[in-house]
This record gives structure tokens, sequence and C-alpha cells, in this order.
DNA sequence: ATTAACCTTAAAATAGATTTAAAAAAACAG
DNA sequence: CTGTTTTTTTAAATCTATTTTAAGGTTAAT
């Protein structure tokens, strides 16, 4: 198992690493909020284990922007006893389970191995493929704000995964059928949408089938 | 101290009993719901420690009940680990503090002493998000007076924090069902408090997405 | 090489959002 | 009750993001 490990308390968190290690887990670990964001967005981890307070940006806004971004990897918050807004707050934001500082090493253990063990939650509202999560709720992919058209493009080709899209699909998808077949919407909002795929570095690509349509793929 | 002990399984109820009085904290225990209820609601307790499943009233149900008539006594609730939904729902019900079963009475004890030593709830609803605060009781945000319309937009905003809503439901959360979606209600109303989050210099700040509706973010 | 399909870009048009101010209604104080 | 103040509603002018249109450049297939 391999767990992030956000806290910026050097002394807990050497004694911490410690006995996870003990136990088998290899464990990320960075003292900074901005730095742990970064990581926790990278689809490498079983868990991930944030401090509340943290310099930068605090582990509440890091589940929050993460989820957004349609990371579903479970989360454990830690945070000092008695803090119970926070720990309210904490589930609110997206967490998965909590524990409160001070606490036993073996019961982290457990609730790591638990959070581990269980099937990923899906947010029925985050459409995703590759490293891209659609947010249908507020139209972003990625943390970057999208259009309703650039929106209904994307959402059509990631619901079929794989497989190919006809113009004519995406034309009657988002504008309707009425619209005549003459009309240059459809490119236009590709090259849109790959302009966005670029600036957010997604390995995800839209391929053109000539005279057919597109599909997504992932690089190379 | 003196706490009330609401759990139906025998052995655990009598080990933790023992335990405690050791602390010198004294419990009355009960093992059935309906009298677990009888008694939270008198007033004669520093703490009640509610299991979830119970018979014939659940935990959340008692939680749900004390605190609708008003009766504003800490409530720790005790469930089975990983019940991540039970606990959200408890919080959600009004309990103070969670603690996933199994686990050590000193662990327990901790919490019992927290959940006594602190000031009275007093019920000030509070709804926070980033740096803002809204008290629900005098409608005021970070100290500034709102008016009604105004406080019920942005109570609609911040009790969905980071999730898109749409300008019907606005309308339908302040004005009701009954008003037309011609009304530009909304846009007045958002448009207002903006102007006294610069005022409060907040680092919230109400985003607008086009053709859907408004959400909450930090700056940047 | 030719051609049809596709890409990119920028300007024009439009739909939707913002801001204001004034009128109407409601709340409040004397 | 009456006058004053605050809040809400209405309406119009302004602004802006998104969509549409259009045109010239690029690519791939025969």
């Amino acid at each position: 198992m391999r767990i992030l490990y956000v806290e910026d308390e050097f002394y807990l968190a050497e004694a911490v690493m410690h006995m996870l290690e003990k136990e088998n887990i290899s464990v990320d670990w960075v003292a900074d909020g901005r730095e742990g964001l970064e990581l926790a967005l990278k689809p490498h981890y079983d868990v991930i284990v944030l401090d509340v307070l943290l310099p930068k940006i605090s582990g509440l806004s890091i589940v929050t922007a993460i989820r957004e971004r349609g990371v579903k990897t479970p989360v454990l918050m830690l945070s000092a006893l008695n803090e119970v807004e926070e720990k309210v707050k904490g589930l609110e934001c997206g967490a998965d389970d909590y524990l409160a500082k001070p606490f036993k090493t073996a019961e982290l253990v457990a609730r790591l191995k638990a959070l581990a063990r269980r099937p990923a939650l899906q947010d029925k509202h985050i459409l995703s493929y590759g490293d891209l999560g659609l947010n249908l709720n507020d139209r972003s992919l990625n943390g970057v704000q999208l259009t309703d058209k650039e929106a209904g493009i994307i959402e059509a080709l990631m619901r079929t995964p794989g497989s190919a899209v006809t113009k004519e699909q995406l034309l009657a998808h988002v504008w309707g059928m009425e619209v005549s077949f003459e009309e240059n919407y459809v490119e236009v909002y590709i090259s849109y949408l790959r302009k966005k795929l670029k600036m957010i570095k997604s390995k995800v690509q839209i391929k053109t089938i000539r005279s057919l349509g597109y599909k997504l793929c992932l690089e190379d």
C-alpha cells in the first residue's frame, strides 16, 4: 500500500512514517500544502492523509480541490482533538474519515487499511476518463471552466470512451436535430477543447477519424 | 461528571461503565432507544453517549429529537468503524463528536472530558465557508448586516460549498416556487452581495457559471 | 497534384449577466 | 396614525462571455 502524507510537524511525521513502514506501507511525505495538493492530484496513492492545519493551503482546501477535479482517492483527515467543527467541515468537503490528534499509530494503520480496502467511491456528477474529470455540476474539467457547448461535446465523447462519435451525433447532442450539417460548429469547439486539454496538460487527446468523427484516446 | 449511556450490547456496556467509574464518571446506562430518549430530554447530564444502532429508536433519531426540543447537552455517537455515512449523518443531526467501534476506553474518556469541558454550545447557527461566517440568528455576515433576501441567497450558496446552484434553485429557495423566471431578482441580489463581500474584504467570491448559475469559490 | 475534409482564428452577433436608479412596498419609530 | 427609513421590486442601460459566422490555412487520401 502506498500513501501520501501531508504533515508539517516534523517529529510526528517521522515517527508515523517509521511505524507505517514497519507495516509495509510506503509513505510519500510532504510538509507543505501546495506541494501536497500537486501530488494529491496524481492517481498514485491508495489513501491520502492530510493534516488540517498546513502551511500555504489547508487540508480542507486540498480535499475540496481534488474532489472538484474528480480525484476519488480516499482521504483521511488529521486534526487536534475536539475541533468538532473542523471535523464536520472535513467530512462535508469530501474527506472519508477523520482521526483526532493525538492518535495511536495502530489506529491510524487500522483506518488506513479500512479505507484502502473499500471500493473506489464514485461521485455521480463526475465523469472521468484517463486523467480527466468532468464535473457536470459546475461544468469544470480538471478545475478549468468550460462553456455550455464545450461541456456538451466533451461529455458526449467521455460517455463513449474509446469508441468514435460522429459529427452528426455531436451536433444532435449539443445543438439539437434542426441544425444543418453545413455548419462547422463541431470543428470549432473541438479546436477550443484541444486548447483547454493542452492547458490542463492532460494525457487525453481528441483523435479525429477522418470523414467519421472523433474519439478520445491516451497520448502516443 | 455524569453521563447518559445508551447501548444495547450488554457486555460492552458493562466493561465501559466499569472503566468510566474508575475515572470518577458516574454513568446512567439504558439499553433501549425509547427509554434513552426520555432520559436524554432531562438536563441532568454533562454528556450523552449514544450507540447508533439501538432497539426501538436509533441514536440518530434521538439526537434529532432532543435538538429539536432545544436540548443542548453534548452528544457523542458510537458506531462500527468505517460507516462513514453514519458518521456524517450523526454530525449533521446535531451530534458533537463521533467515535468508531471498537475503541479504547482511554480515548472515550478523553473525548468525554473534552466535550464536558467545552462551553455550553449556544446554538448560534453559524454557517461557514472560507473566511466567511454567516450568522443565521441575526443575519450578519462577518459582522455586516444582511437583508432577508441577501441572507437567503448566500445561505443557499454556503450550504453547498464548492458546487453550483442554479438561478431557479435560488429563486425557489428565497422567493418560493410561484415567481416567474423572467424576474432578475437573483442577479440584483448577487450584485448586492458581491458589493458586501468586497466591503468585508473576503477571499470568497461568487463565481458565475453562465447559463447555469452561481457558486462560491476562493480567490484566484 | 487535386480535392474534400478538417483546423484555426478572429470578427460580428447574441444571449445572458451586471449595475443602477427609481418606484413600490414593508417595517419601524414617535 | 403618520412620517421616515429600509428593503424589495421593476425596469432600463450597459457590459461581457459565449456562440456563430466566415475565411484562409493545413492535412490526408486517392
